[in-house]
RNA sequence: GCCCGGGUGGUGAAAUGGUAGACACGAGGGACUUAAAAUCCCUUGGUCCGUAAGGGCUGUGUGGGUUCGAGUCCCACCCCGGGCACCA
């Protein structure tokens, strides 16, 4: 019987389905094990080939953990809110749940091709109901809980109203951090707390809450009715229509995750997460020590706080720079500067900040006619507004020092008035050419810092701030604390009503608070989000929020409900939380580095610190498989030509030339200059003869390029030409169209880019299956190259995994008969198959996995040379290559004569015993070149072997009768002789 | 600019400081076959010498260094990929 992968795959995924062979019990007796895999956004276009590759490898890692004798946890699900099926609705007027389950429908059945060891038991939706209920639950519990900065612990509400109640609460108050709108709170004393309305405490308390609302700035587009990302917006427009969009103070949801950034830094140490992950992760949280100062307004009561790294730089300070959006601006302009002023804020504030920050070059501000006063000298500063300050990191005004920062110093380049009032701060350094910002300067400025090194001088200033009342020391983060709410649709309604104007938690017998119907998934007419179209969206009379959840709230606790999908009483039971705890090994991809896996670990630590679960990292290590590309094939067209005659003679125009294509050869023919004729000759019918009369050059402006389809490429990157004209014909219509072969062929030009739809890159795992089966898929995937790291897709080598298997499942058959002997193995088949066990166990440990199909295919052609079909290596090799290539294995395994599925096994342990070598070959090298090759026992001492070495007659011939100055002999590994 | 990865044959790649290129694809040659498919065998980094057996030189982005010995360690640089970025 031949190998043949259809029969044997499809039997064998039946009865796993009916046996539910991979269901997983909550089983305390055996050692757990969690492996998962990031769960996918169920798109449209289904999965192509790079979408199972981190399956695939932890895949192997949990089949390989059951065989040794882990109950392992290793399920799937999907996040399935998300904006492409609301687009789609939008268009479609279709109900995104609808197309959810219809896409969720087609990636279970991809999935299941590939006989992935998931629990679909398990299986967990972040749209279904029953799942975001306890989404809600856990934003409730945020709503309901404050950060204790004391303790460094989230804490219920209660305590702190408890606490209000006793002693009030001060800005200066170590112990209730409010994170981003810290200073928006000012002090109040317990009588005053107890003297608030219900009203004006429940505003207070927002301050407070981790889940909070809070004025934020957004990219408001009025005539999309919606708020956009950054991303979303150029050059003051929106991208989609080209709408103008507007910087926004709107309500907005926030999580205050800035509470947990010292933890988030902090917690990263004790992860097994690659090292680019963790400095991503830190770069993102921006921790920066410095200190905070304040400016006493000169005109008016209050000051202008300051946050700075470099307080050693403070006498260098020649203004102060409040961002457009700095709600002090429009307070301390006085009135004849106002229009001025505020006419530049309007256009600066427009600005989306990636805009700002993308033009480093323009510098662009404006004095406000305002001044400060400089806590260390008294003389006055002044103020002036500038878009290079950011209104959302530190305290969105900056103390500007051009001798020190070199944005700075090119604002104050920038404007007449400032250019001359450069203060050199460090020891030979000339203001008038740049910024000096060395750390391990000399502070030269006047004052008491002069003379001292810039860490002594940081230290210095910050004593004298605190001495003066004007400043003290700040930590501060980049981080800022996340935006909640979305004008969207489909998404998890945030379980808050409001009563009189403040909002309230749902109460938790309300949940899940379901995603109500709406004629509509767009804006309604005044610009709120599609909810508000929803008849009746209220609680008991109060009207309910209408933003929905971003989409990564439903994958920040994911993990916890796999362990218990089904519970009714609790997100998953205290029981199942315990025994499974953290995931072992987590699998994704690296985009997700500062979004998903800093919610994800941020909720976690929140969930722990109320107690809920009893660790505060959601996953120990973390792996990430490199991106598959796709190798992307182009057609080259030249629509129009510029033809350049000989000089002095007029260009025509105008004309209608055929849409010619040309393939690779001519593409980088046309590189060089010359007349090209064959593209001549193409055009003569087209044109008139004059056009070319007198022509020496031909020059070609426009080579458009498309991709087109890779399965329209045949043998070699030829195009299938009169299919590929069809698709051009339907988009041209009319057109003449022309294709200019080389060799009877039209070759297509390749580039490796990103596997997608629109690149018609796409390989699609499901051809690759029926033609291969799905075990030749998952080998090939794994032999490709470490997984860490991207590759393209190349098809062509997957004949070599497939031949192995057939290799393999020979080694069972004898002209067709299925034949394994018990007869004892010999020496030489016990050394295959235990080096293959010690390779193969060790590489698995080591997420080596091309390795070790590398070793698999070693063995399977050495036990062929040695016509071994033995039950003793070959039942062994086959539980060590079910994880690999779970089909196959069970297939012959049943063969040998089990009943039970070979998912049961024992994994087999490799035995050093058979692997003893008696002789070794050294290289003998000569000053570190290896010439020749001397055999001797294993067992031989290093003097021994040296001596044997030098009396061998080739080496004693090498060495023309010199001495050897040195002989270096490392046992069972090398000989060098240096002469 | 900063922070992470990475650079090895025609291709995907392998290599605790110890024989560079395992394994696989592709290519070339051969066997079997009426033929094809399938299978099997041989060759395959470059280059030079030799009829051959065989041998020499060279070779892991570039230039230095450490070492008996460097793809691997150190320094400087170049290129590619990813992330961050007027972050005060």
């Amino acid at each position: 019987m031949q190998y043949d992968p259809k029969d044997i795959e499809q039997k064998w995924r039946q009865k796993w389905k009916a046996d539910k062979t991979y269901k997983v019990d909550n089983d305390t007796s055996k050692p757990k094990f969690y492996v998962l895999d990031m769960f996918p956004y169920p798109s449209g276009a289904g999965l192509h080939v790079g979408h199972p590759l981190g399956y695939i490898a932890s895949d192997i890692v949990a089949r390989f953990k059951r065989h040794n004798g882990f109950n392992v946890l290793h399920p799937m699900g999907y996040d399935s809110f998300g904006l492409p099926a609301e687009q789609y609705a939008i268009q479609t007027g279709q109900h995104p749940a609808k197309t959810t389950e219809v896409n969720i429908a087609r990636y279970r059945e991809q999935l299941d091709n590939i006989a992935f060891s998931f629990d679909w038991d398990r299986e967990v939706r972040t749209s279904d109901p029953a799942y975001y209920k306890w989404t809600q639950w856990i934003f409730i519990q945020l709503f309901e809980s404050w950060y204790d900065h004391e303790q460094q612990t989230a804490r219920p509400i209660s305590e702190l109203i408890a606490r209000f109640e006793q002693q009030g609460w001060h800005p200066a108050d170590p112990s209730a951090l409010t994170g981003d709108v810290e200073e928006e709170q000012v002090a109040f004393s317990a009588d005053e707390w107890k003297a608030f309305g219900e009203r004006k405490r429940r505003e207070t308390l927002l301050h407070f809450r981790l889940a909070y609302l809070s004025e934020a700035w957004v990219n408001w587009c009025p005539a999309l009715g919606t708020v956009l990302a950054n991303d979303e917006v150029k050059d003051g427009v929106s991208e989609r229509g080209g709408h103008p969009v507007e910087r926004k103070r709107m309500p907005q949801w926030s999580m205050r995750i800035t509470a947990y950034a010292q933890r988030l830094i902090d917690g990263l140490d004790g992860l097994e997460w690659s090292e680019s992950i963790k400095e991503a992760q830190r770069n993102w949280i921006g921790r920066s020590e410095g200190a905070l100062v304040r400016f006493k307004l000169k005109e008016a009561a209050g000051d202008i706080e300051v946050f700075t790294t470099r307080p050693d730089t403070l006498f260098g300070v020649t203004f102060v720079t409040l961002a457009p959006e700095h709600e002090l601006v429009e307070a301390i302009t006085p009135a004849d500067r106002k229009a001025e002023v505020m006419a530049y804020v309007e256009t600066a504030k427009n600005r989306s900040e990636r805009d700002r920050m993308a033009d480093v070059k323009k510098v662009s501000g404006v004095f406000t006619g305002a001044y400060c006063i400089h806590p260390f000298t008294g003389k006055e500063v002044p103020i002036w507004v500038g878009d290079y300050v950011l209104g959302g990191y530190g305290t969105g005004a900056v103390m500007a020092v051009p001798g020190g920062d070199q944005r700075d110093w090119n604002f104050a380049e920038h404007f007449p008035e400032l250019r001359d009032k450069k203060i050199a701060i460090t020891e030979g350094w000339n203001v008038a050419e740049g910024a000096d910002e060395r750390k391990d300067a000399t502070i030269s400025s006047e004052g008491f810092l002069k003379g001292l090194s810039v860490p002594d001088a940081i230290t210095r200033a910050i004593d004298e701030l605190v001495k003066l009342g004007a400043g003290e020391r700040r930590i501060n983060y980049r981080l800022r604390d996340a935006a909640f709410g979305r004008q969207r649709y489909w998404g998890e309604p945030i379980p808050i009503y409001y009563k009189d104007g403040v909002p309230y938690a749902l109460p938790e017998s309300e949940l899940p608070l379901k995603l109500p119907e709406v004629d509509k998934f767009l804006p309604t007419e005044d610009g709120e989000p599609p909810l508000a179209r929803a008849t009746n969206w209220t609680y008991n009379g109060y009207p309910l929020e209408t933003t929905t959840m971003p989409g990564w709230a439903g994958s920040s606790w994911y993990f916890l409900r796999y362990m218990d999908p089904t519970n009714a009483e609790r997100f998953a039971s205290q029981e199942a939380v315990d025994y499974w705890g953290q995931v072992d090994l987590y699998m994704g991809g690296s985009e997700h580095a500062t979004g998903h896996l800093l919610y994800f670990r941020f909720w976690t630590k929140f969930l722990h610190d109320r107690g809920y679960i009893n660790f505060d990292e959601p996953a120990k290590k973390l792996v990430n498989q490199g991106m598959i590309q796709g190798v992307s094939a182009f057609s080259s067209a030249i629509g129009m030509a510029t033809w350049k005659y000989k000089v002095g003679q007029p260009t025509p125009s105008g004309s209608t030339l055929p849409l010619l294509f040309i393939g690779r050869g001519y593409v980088s023919k046309l590189a060089t200059p010359g007349l090209h004729q064959e593209l001549v000759e193409a055009y003569k019918p087209h044109v008139p003869a004059s056009y070319f009369e007198g022509l020496e050059q031909l020059y070609v402006k426009h080579v458009v390029d498309r991709h087109v389809s890779i399965d329209m490429l045949t043998e070699g990157d030829a195009l299938d030409v009169s299919r590929y004209q069809e698709v051009i014909e339907k988009d041209f219509p009319g057109a003449f169209i022309e294709f200019l072969l080389e060799d009877g062929k039209y070759l297509c030009r390749r580039e490796v880019e990103k596997m997608s739809k629109s690149k018609y890159n796409v390989v699609n795992p499901d051809d690759i299956i029926s033609k291969y089966g799905a075990d030749t898929l998952r080998l090939y995937e794994m032999f490709l190259g470490p997984i860490e790291q991207s590759k393209p897709w190349d098809t062509n080598g997957i004949e070599g995994t497939f031949r192995f298997l057939r290799k393999f499942w020979n080694l069972f058959y004898e002209s067709d008969v299925f034949r394994v002997s018990d007869e004892a193995p010999t020496k030489a088949e016990f050394k295959v198959l235990h080096a293959t066990l010690k390779k193969v166990t060790e590489d698995i440990e080591k997420m080596s996995f091309n390795t070790s199909v590398a070793q698999f295919m070693i063995a399977v052609n050495e036990l062929g040379a040695l016509k071994c079909h033995k039950r003793d290596v070959l039942e062994p090799l086959t539980i060590a290559l079910a994880p690999f290539a779970p089909h196959i294995a069970e297939e012959l395994w049943g063969q040998l004569g089990h009943k039970d599925s070979i998912t049961t096994a024992h994994w087999p342990k490799w035995d050093a015993r058979y692997l003893v070598e008696d002789n070794f070959s050294y290289p003998i090298s000569f000053n570190g070149k290896t010439r020749l090759q001397l055999e001797f026992p294993v067992a031989l001492d290093a003097k021994s072997v040296e001596a044997a070495v030098l009396a061998d007659p080739e080496v004693q011939q090498r060495l023309e009768g010199k001495a050897p100055k040195k002989v270096i002999v490392v046992p069972k590994r090398i000989v060098n002789i240096v002469v």
